[in-house]
DNA sequence: ATAATTCGCAACCCTACGGTTGCACGTACG
DNA sequence: CGTACGTGCAACCGTAGGGTTGCGAATTAT
């Protein structure tokens, strides 16, 4: 359980800070439409930004393209995500480790926030 | 434990989305130099931009600054990040419930990556 | 065969963003 | 004192990124 590729972490932390592109993926995970037109019916802007931002998610491995007839459905690919979450939880850690020594060394100081 | 708010998820994401901002949580979590110019000297930017960066992080909350004679010192504040962690946990879920429907009703295809 | 979908690709705006440089202000030290 | 250090603020530059529009190609329907 060592730090995750910080290439992969890359990707998927900048294909989840566009706001666009987490309710996609939060549609995606609940099931909804999975064809790049019927989800831009549910967003205010075009199938064509939909598209693009489809393709960011596959360029992060978070989505998987299978072309169906004349659509393209899009499946979720929760495995990134574990990746982007073990990173936050490898630096909670190391801050709590941090935290600890502080307060051992020091004793005190009550605001024990997390 | 319901939903994060999705104001503070968006700028928690859109402050980790960048390389640099990362790394510099990791120092911080690590306990490293924590003055603006000390984060600078470990990087090959300037320490403008260091400060610029953490600008943005402690826009997201996940830093704070405090001054201390002439230099100002930053602190860690892991508590966003859970936020993200959570937002992270609840889509995995609500994909593993909807993986778990899927193959109750259709049964078979042993492909179960997660 | 023709018309209607559905898609991918490319070009094009415009804004946001990471980075630098320059300067002015407060703080420490000789 | 004056000088050196550490910050913050503002202006500026270049590129990446989200969004749109306008095609052409493939598939389904009439």
């Amino acid at each position: 359980m060592r730090a995750p590729a910080h290439r992969q972490v890359d990707s998927v932390f900048g294909a989840l800070a566009d706001p666009t592109r987490r309710r996609l993926v939060e549609t995606l995970a609940r099931g909804g439409t999975v064809t790049a037109s019927g989800l831009a019916e549910q967003l205010p802007i075009t199938r064509q930004a939909v598209s693009k931002h489809l393709s960011a998610l596959r360029g992060a491995d978070l989505v998987t393209s299978t072309r169906v007839g004349r659509e393209t459905h899009y499946v979720l690919r929760p495995q990134p995500l574990d990746e982007a979450a073990q990173w936050i939880q490898m630096v909670g850690a190391e801050w709590d480790d941090r935290l600890g020594a502080l307060r051992r060394s020091v004793e005190g100081r009550g605001t024990a926030s997390r």
